[in-house]
DNA sequence: CATGAATGAGGTTTCATTCAT
DNA sequence: AATGAATGAAACCTCATTCAT
């Protein structure tokens, strides 16, 4: 049944740029971009060197379709979210934390962002990139929450630019740890719990 | 007998393996560590190829030595500071804070731990070394002074290593916003500013 | 009913290989063998890259076909010809010449001489095959009449074998000007005006 | 005392450049452009591989080179040559012919021109290069001496374009016959005795 | 017959490192 | 100590050719 698995090197087209890209990720969080060679990602990719050609011009098109993708995905779940649902925004700040605070475990994004740090040098559109689509994105978002928690009393009053970044250091600490100090062997960090301590002790330094 | 201004940078050997350094990180900093070539390197140290490897084994040994170097300053630093002193900790923690918020700015260390943690595929050495020294320094440090204050009452009862955490996220923050999107255009840091308003933030979350 | 229109260039496999040539003669000539790929000859000739292998071995084997064709042509012309019949044989020069002027214009000989000069290096045997059966036929063939014009005291005592060669050097000219400095752009030749004056020109140098 | 011709792999930069375009031609009139790699010129040049590239940025800029140098050698020659000497121009005619076809024996304009025309397609700029500083310099120049014989009556009423074309074939031919077919075995031509056979057939045919 | 995804040899180019001077 | 010409390994990428469908 499943024996299409089990075929060697045939014809898969819809699924390839994925799995290349999924290669391509491992690797480079693994070894860094320029560390990778494209014949690894292809036979991680289960395909030969030239294969690879076929789905991406470039070695860097690997790297920014996946940048790519991330903000595609950043986008769709936050496009939602906005809430301007009246009332405290203390729980609306809880739950888009926690939303962030699950993307880092359940998907690729802390090595992404070690990636898109890494690379910012060499490739400043990347960096730029996350920058426009997602973190000048998810900061304002914040920063208009507290804003109206310090209108209407809820918190004290605070620099709401501040105090978003405050509440993302939580976050890209988070993803360090994970994408840098968890892969050389450290201690693991237990993000949703960090992340529940970290929402409630910001939460805490806002009370009027 | 102005000789030594005349002959400008040419003759002092003893300060070249700094030189060649600072050359270094302006170039790994701003274009990474891999798509920096040593001839770059030289050229900026005011050198030909050949000469940095009189002070340089390799390439990678001045990625090494830039990290060393920090750390050593980094332990400096720190080492006087433990502050066993008794009394309310939240003035000891407020000052080594504003301490690293102070290295955030006057020395080179958001460049340098953006280097690492690009690095931190190829070179985990490095990661680690940081880690060990300067990372599992500094976390423990903040720990033990929360776990004071929560004995005493100052704090209300929070697990330290979490709060450590929740700090030192503000100031890997600014650090990446300095390296990572500063450098590319995007709008400046007040670095000590958001440093004073994070401190106030997490010990106000702190209150009993 | 209008199937064949409605197909237009669909299925006519006898056509295929001469199609083939063409588009693979009209893009050696335009950027030269080697740097004409195998699928964009398929394209023009629109087939897929596969189906040329069906027709042509090899990339070689289109170089060596279109100049087989050639010289098929070329002989078939040329080989008629000969004529010896007995009287004056400035006339049986200018006809023969204005024969080659004519397909100069009319065919892409033109090309196919640049084409085989350009790869006279990697691909020797085709400068041969085409000097055993155009060449080395064509001069003869002039020298013959030549000869035999001096003979007859219809022409001046010349060496047959270098009046031939001036005159052929205006074919080669009037070839390279066409398919080398035509195509980037430089000034159009006239080759039946040319050709014309060329052959009153050498005709007029055998006076007596 | 030539000791130094003997040591193998130093220091003799001056002469480099000349030698590696020496190597190149050698190679590139041998086998063509493409087929030649980069390697093979180096070797031939006794050199490794990437010296090469410490003298010219490219594999085209071999090959632009060496058609510069030739032009420019063309130009140096012709330049003194106007001849504005009055008088009858069949003796200047004639030197200048002659020139010509001692540059084509004495010199490797044969095999340069083979890799313009082989070129033409990949590297127009090479051919137009050519053109403009050569050919366009070259025609002309015949062109006003046979205009200048046909006002003085020296030369019968002709087209001057057209016989410095006439001319020019002879040349042509001899460069292509050495170039092309000499190399693949096929009987040599004695260039010079040619070229007094051709200018003296143009000569009279250009007789009033 | 036809397709076009896949392969992989091969070539260009870069650059860390060496070493004769 | 310093230089910079030279080396050659390594990596990217192309494209002729094959072959499962």
């Amino acid at each position: 049944m499943t024996d299409q698995s089990v075929i060697k090197r045939n014809r898969r087209p819809a699924a390839r740029p994925a799995e290349i890209l999924t290669a391509a990720l491992d690797l480079f969080a693994e070894k860094g971009f320029s560390a990778t060679r494209m014949e690894d990602v292809a036979r991680r990719a289960g395909l030969s060197k030239g294969a690879v050609y076929l789905y991406f011009t470039d070695k860097t098109a690997l790297l920014t379709a996946i940048v790519e993708t991330t903000i595609a995905n950043e986008l769709k779940e936050v496009g939602a979210r906005a809430s301007l649902a009246p009332g405290p925004v203390a729980p609306v700040i809880t739950e888009a934390a926690r939303h962030i605070s699950r993307r880092l475990t359940e998907t690729r994004l802390p090595e992404i962002l070690k990636l898109i740090i890494a690379e910012s040098g060499a490739h400043p559109e990347l960096a730029s990139l996350y920058f426009d689509h997602a973190i000048s994105v998810a900061l304002p978002l914040f920063e208009g929450l507290i804003r109206r928690g310090v209108a209407t009393g809820e918190f004290r009053p605070v620099e709401p630019a501040y105090t978003a970044r405050s509440l993302a250091g939580g976050f890209i600490f988070s993803a360090l740890w994970r994408s840098v100090f968890e892969p050389i062997g450290k201690p693991a960090l237990d993000i949703p719990a960090f992340a529940e301590h970290h929402i409630t002790l910001i939460l805490k330094g806002l009370a009027p």
